[in-house]
DNA sequence: AATTAGCACTCTTATCGCGAGAGTGCTAAA
DNA sequence: TTTAGCACTCTCGCGATAAGAGTGCTAATT
């Protein structure tokens, strides 16, 4: 692929802008005059020409504005938008919603969703954070009734994974209490491998809990983490793009399939550090339900410790340049939230 | 108003029968080849006029077949529908799905989501079940970093609560361990109302967490419940009432504003008892987010120790001859969930 | 008295044609 | 290298028209 001069830049940067704004085609003629150009639309024409040629851009028919391509937004992304940062005064209004809201991670992950949705239009998704390697921490057995027990695991990072047992025989709470109390001793602040190579324990119930526990942190080191917070979906369906009530439904089926959407955070969100904001164009060949999506997706907390993901899924006009701050200031207030209250330990 | 003939009731039913299945004006005519009816086209158009002229019809213009009136609906519902069971076939797939996932609650909810999405075509909430009066479990204090601690409710519920306190000085594990302990002997088992009678503690650190705890529990009283299960929102772009995106917008905006909905459940659900089936037929004048949908609800669990609601929405259209008794079934099964695990303490 | 055949009437929906408009690509001139 | 000019293409919106579906009414029938 060739380089484009710098005036076919300028002009890619100025059909990419005009269509994130108007979703409509942008032609030669309108490109001039909107942007007070001081050159004839003919050039301009044969600039557009050779840009679509080198496949940054497309007409949707014949004798239709150009319209980006896949190609064409992200040579936008990275080597057209000016990074700028996020207006101080979102800032302050987004960080003293957060200062009202510093009692409960749960509160913090909705807060981090909605204020993500309104201020990108699109469909936020931010994930809890969660440690790297699980360290666990505490159990509690709660008999319930004859042989059902309640177990509540407690991880490092503040993970909270509840599960129902079903004994072999009736245990009283005395008995579970001990248990507890014993286990605890013994494997708290350990990490999955160091539960793994303990010795066989004498006793039969507790070996049983420690096997029931061992497995339930492997599947939990598999996920990304458990719950996703969602918001803004119905954001999805006021952009032209998703009237069509066929594409639209492609992409919130996404969020129904937590596995895929989990699938895809891992995926490309462990390549890049804290952070880095990624931003995914039109599925990136690989994931079909995002052909007419992009995500900006960001990695926070405390790398080696506590980290989760969030991001926004727009269509693929959507508008990166305040999206692309938005997720990376919010990023940075979480990490800094996850370091002041479990980071270090 | 007045009663309506054998007749009027039997075309009322077809009339809503095939409006259900084709999602469109009927007419006269169609009734009569579609049904087979013994009757002329010309005395059906007479019934109709009458019904049209009694609220459960209406015509979307001049010279179009007939649409069900929200009464019509209503009407069809009480009066006109059998109420089958399940087919025993599709019962034991679901019980069978059940009985795969009885370790976790989270799942039997996920699951029970994904059931009811399925089955009905619709969108379903689940929300957990939970004590009408919250017994207060087990409190455990983890110390993260600092002042910072990790505090975990443990409901009688099974209801598990976390939250992060910042005390006013660092606090050691051991002294928040043996504080912990204290907590528990004393309040394990009580409810809200004997946790405010207790008398005032001597240490102020019990003390703190005490009224920390108590707020809490009144917080989540007050509350349906936290979290809320919901599958199969895609399912509601496939229905062609929701092709014109403002429909669907007011419909899926009810799913992002949590209050809303959980209110919604609490007022409807909680006048009928555990067993029986509510169905809301177009928003009954209150909700005017659901003015073209149904919802199908119920609620499950053991009354007087832990309840929660179940249901399915959909267009007005709905097949609620189908619906219904999934509806029921899997609050049935979801009750016997309850009783087995959580219920008899 | 209830039912039905017959018929005129209304309203929607699909289809076609047409003209306007927008935008292009190309050629030739500046 | 840029630009003016021009023919060409394709979409979009508009109105007219025809087809079809369904009604309500009246008068005849059972």
């Amino acid at each position: 692929m060739t380089d484009l001069t710098e005036r076919q830049k300028k002009i890619l940067m100025l059909v990419v802008r005009d269509h994130i704004e108007t979703a409509q085609p942008v032609g030669s003629q309108r490109i001039v005059e909107h942007f007070h150009l001081d050159l004839s639309s003919a050039t301009v024409r044969n600039e557009l020409a050779a840009l679509t040629e080198q496949g940054f851009l497309r007409q949707p028919h014949t004798s239709a504005g150009r319209v980006p391509t896949e190609e064409g937004y992200r040579y936008f992304v990275t080597h057209l938008m000016q990074q700028v940062d996020l207006p101080e005064s979102v800032q302050r209004t987004i960080s003293h919603q957060f200062y009202q809201a510093r009692q409960d991670i749960d509160q913090w992950m909705t807060l981090a969703a909605s204020i993500l949705a309104h201020q990108s239009q699109g469909v936020s998704v931010v994930t809890a954070p969660h440690a790297e390697r699980a360290h666990f921490k505490h159990v509690e057995l709660i008999s319930t009734q004859g042989r059902q027990v309640l177990m509540v695991l407690v991880m490092g990072d503040g993970d909270v994974d509840q599960q129902i047992l079903t004994l072999a025989e009736p245990v009283s709470q005395e008995r579970l209490g001990t248990t507890a109390n014993r286990l605890n001793q013994q494997i708290s602040g350990k990490t999955l491998d160091e539960l793994a190579s303990l010795p066989m324990h004498t006793d039969a119930l507790e070996q049983d809990i420690l096997t029931i526990i061992t497995t339930d942190m492997r599947s939990t080191d598999a996920r990304v983490s458990g719950e996703i917070y969602v918001d803004g979906l119905t954001n999805v369906l006021s952009e032209p793009e998703f009237t069509d009530s066929d594409n639209a439904r492609r992409a919130l089926r996404l969020f129904e399939e937590r596995s895929t959407l989990q699938d895809l955070l891992a995926r490309t969100v462990m390549n890049s550090g804290v952070g880095g904001v990624q931003v995914l164009i039109g599925g990136e060949g690989t994931w079909d339900e995002l052909r007419q999506c992009s995500m900006v997706l960001a990695r926070y907390g405390v790398p080696g410790m506590a980290t989760g993901t969030l991001g926004v899924l727009g269509p693929m006009r959507m508008s990166y340049a305040r999206t692309i701050p938005t997720v990376r200031y919010v990023a940075g207030l979480l990490s800094d939230l996850v370091n002041e209250n479990i980071g270090g330990e």
